[in-house]
DNA sequence: CTGAAAGCGCTAACAG
DNA sequence: CTGTTAGCGCTTTCAG
C-alpha cells in the first residue's frame, strides 16, 4: 500500500489534517485516536480510514505539553557496555514498559559533569522521573528537579548529602564479609584484596567489608595486601605483582568487582601458585573457568527491577518517607573459593 | 542555596515567569536562554538571575513543537543485557553525544511486535532517526514513518523488502568461511555447526558461509553435522549430545555466535574428547579458558559507531543513494581452534 | 536593542 | 454524539 507524503508543511499530518480529510472536527479524530467514548461507529470508522491513508500518528510531544506527564524515564549508568549495567538497564526497561514508558539511556562514564549534564538533559525533556548510578557525589544540581516534581531513585551507589532521594543499594559490605568469611572456613589468613578505586562507593564499602570480615576472625588487617585503583589490565597487573611477589603473598584473594576479577584473572595467570579467589559480582562464564570461579553474586536485574518499581510508585503518588533498600548478596561456591592455602 | 517551588500551576517556571521575574518580555528571556545576539548585557544579566532563582531550565518538548528537531535518536535492539549488543548501543551512544543527540533504547527481544511498538513509540516522541536491529522481516509499517522524514539505519540484519534504508552488517559469510577454512587448515574434514536459529539473518548467513567453507575446501557438506535453534541451553545440550553420540562425531565445531559458544562449551564440557573450536563472535574471557577460544570476532562497537554516523550524515541532509555497509572480522587464533583431530 | 502577536499539535472544558 | 474555544511553553515573524 502506498502513503502518500502529508499534506501539511512540515512533513506529518496533523490531527487537523486527518479532521479535514474524514470531513469531522478535529476533536472527534481526538476522541477516537484516544480511544474516547462517544463517538458514532461510522464516524469513527471515517476518521479511522483517514488515519491509515494519510499514515497520521499522534505527535506525542504536543500531547505532553498538555498533559504534564511525558511516559518517559531517564536512566543514567556508568556504562551500558559492562554486563553489570546491561542486566540492571534491561530490567529497568522491562518494568518501564509494563508501566508504559519509554527509557532514555546515558553512559556517565564514571564521569561526574557527564551525569550532571545527562540528568539535566533528560529532566530538559520532561521526564517523569529518573533512575541514577551516580558518577558523583554532589547533586546540589538536583534540587530544581526535584522541587519541579521530578522524581529520582538512586541505584547502586547513594547520593551525595545534598538530596533526599530514594535509594537501592547492595549489601556490599555483607557481602565482602562473606567472602572474607569463606576464605577464612577454609584456612586462608593471608588474604589479599583487589579493588576499584576507593573513591567509588561500593569499592570502598566492599573494601570496608573485607576489613570487617577479618576482624571478625581475628585476622589482623595488612594493609600491603590491598590494592585499589582503575580497573585497566597494567594497573591490576603491577598490583598482582607486588602482591605475589612481596614476602609474604596472599594465599587467597578477594576482588572487588566483575571487571576487576577478570583482571585479576589474567594477572594471576603468570604466576604458578594457586591462590584462592573469591570475586565479588557474577560473571557469565565463571562456571567454565578452572578452576571455576567462586563468586559473591549480586542481582543487577533486581537492583534495577526495584529501584524501577519504586521510582513507578512514586510517580503514582506516594510519597511516603524516602526509602533506603539494601539488596542482599550470595556466595555461589564454584571450585576457586574453596582451594586451601598453597604451602 | 535554597530553590523555591515555581510560582505557576503546573510545577514548573516558564519562560513566562522568568520575563515577569526579570521584568522583561518573554522574547528577552528567548534571547538570552538561546545565546541570541542583541540583548543588553545588563539586561542578560538580569534575566540570568531570574533563571537561577527560580531554577528555570527550557522545556524541550515545547521547543521541539516549534522547531521540528528533537535531537534525540531511537535505538531498538535485541537485548540490552547481551554483551554483543551492549557494546554496539554504547558507541551508537558515543556518536550521539558528539552530535548533541539524546538516545532511546528499547529491547524487542527477538519479537516482531514489540519491535514495531517500539519503533512507532520512538516515531510518536519524534525522534529524528532511528538505529534499527531488526527482529522481523516485514517493514511496511516504516512506511508512513520514512516518507515523513525520519531516517533509519538497519544495523546487523537488513530490513524486510519493503523499504529501502541504509544498512550495516557484518561480514558473516566471509567470516563463517574463514573460520571453517582455519579448521580444515587444522586437519579437520568432519566439521559440525552450531547456530542459532536459521530465521534469523545473521545465523542463516553464517551457515551459508560454513557451507560455502566446505565447498571452497572440497569438504562434503553433511546437515546431521548441522544443529540451529534457540540458544538456550537445554537445546544446546540436547543437540551436541546428538551431534558427539553419533555415529561419526565431528572433529571440530563452529558455533555461530556469543551465547552459543558459551552454551556449547559447557554443554562440550561432559564429554571427554577433545574437539576443536572456533567460535564467531569474540567474547570477554575467551583468552582465559583451557583451551583459549579461537574465535571469528566481529566488532560490535564498530557496528554502532558505523550505523549512528551514516545515520547523522543522512540528518545533516546527505541525500544520496542508500548505502550497504559491510564490516570485516578477524579470525583470532587463541587455541581451540588449533586442536587437531581427535584420534 | 526590545516586545507583541501568532501558532507548533494537541487536550481540557464547555457548549450545542 | 459532535464541535468550539482556549492554551500547554516555546520560537517565529514582524513592529517598535
Amino acid at each position: 500500500m502506498m502513503h502518500r507524503v502529508a499534506e501539511t508543511r512540515r512533513g506529518r499530518p496533523t490531527m487537523n489534517d486527518v479532521a479535514a480529510t474524514a470531513g469531522v472536527a478535529l476533536k472527534t479524530v481526538s476522541r477516537v485516536v484516544n480511544d474516547e467514548p462517544g463517538v458514532n461507529a461510522a464516524t469513527a470508522e471515517r476518521v479511522r480510514q483517514a488515519i491509515e491513508r494519510l499514515g497520521y500518528r499522534r505527535n506525542e510531544g504536543a500531547r505532553v505539553l498538555r498533559r504534564g506527564r511525558t511516559a518517559t524515564i531517564g536512566l543514567i549508568i556508568e556504562d551500558v557496555a559492562d554486563p553489570f549495567y546491561s542486566g540492571l538497564s534491561r530490567a529497568v526497561e522491562d518494568v518501564a514498559r509494563s508501566h508504559g514508558s519509554l527509557v532514555f539511556t546515558g553512559s556517565s562514564g564514571e564521569d561526574p559533569r557527564r551525569e550532571r549534564e545527562l540528568v539535566l538533559a533528560f529532566c530538559a525533556r520532561r521526564v517523569d522521573g529518573l533512575v541514577v548510578v551516580p558518577a558523583g557525589s554532589d547533586h546540589a544540581y538536583l534540587g530544581p528537579e526535584l522541587a519541579a516534581g521530578i522524581r529520582a531513585v538512586f541505584a547502586d551507589r547513594p547520593a551525595g548529602p545534598d538530596v533526599d532521594v530514594d535509594t537501592v543499594l547492595c549489601d556490599n559490605t555483607g557481602g565482602a564479609r562473606s567472602g572474607v568469611a569463606h576464605l577464612i572456613a577454609h584456612g586462608h589468613r593471608r588474604i589479599g584484596f583487589v579493588g576499584d578505586s576507593a573513591v567509588i562507593f561500593t569499592a570502598a564499602e566492599r573494601h570496608r567489608g573485607f576489613r570487617q570480615g577479618l576482624e571478625a576472625a581475628g585476622v589482623p588487617y595488612d594493609a600491603s595486601l590491598v590494592a585499589m585503583g582503575p580497573p585497566d589490565q597494567a594497573r591490576v597487573d603491577a598490583d598482582v605483582a607486588r602482591l605475589m611477589t612481596g614476602p609474604h603473598p596472599p594465599t587467597a584473594l578477594l576482588t572487588g568487582n566483575g571487571r576487576t576479577t577478570l583482571t585479576t584473572l589474567r594477572a594471576l595467570a603468570r604466576y604458578p601458585s594457586r591462590v584462592a579467589l573469591v570475586g565479588f559480582d557474577d560473571f557469565d562464564l565463571a562456571d567454565l573457568l578452572v578452576p571455576a570461579v567462586t563468586v559473591v553474586a549480586q542481582d543487577p536485574p533486581a537492583l534495577g527491577r526495584t529501584s524501577a518499581e519504586l521510582l513507578f510508585r512514586r510517580l503514582s503518588g506516594d510519597n511516603g518517607p524516602t526509602e533506603r533498600v539494601e539488596l542482599p548478596t550470595r556466595l555461589i561456591p564454584r571450585g576457586s573459593g574453596e582451594l586451601p592455602p598453597a604451602p
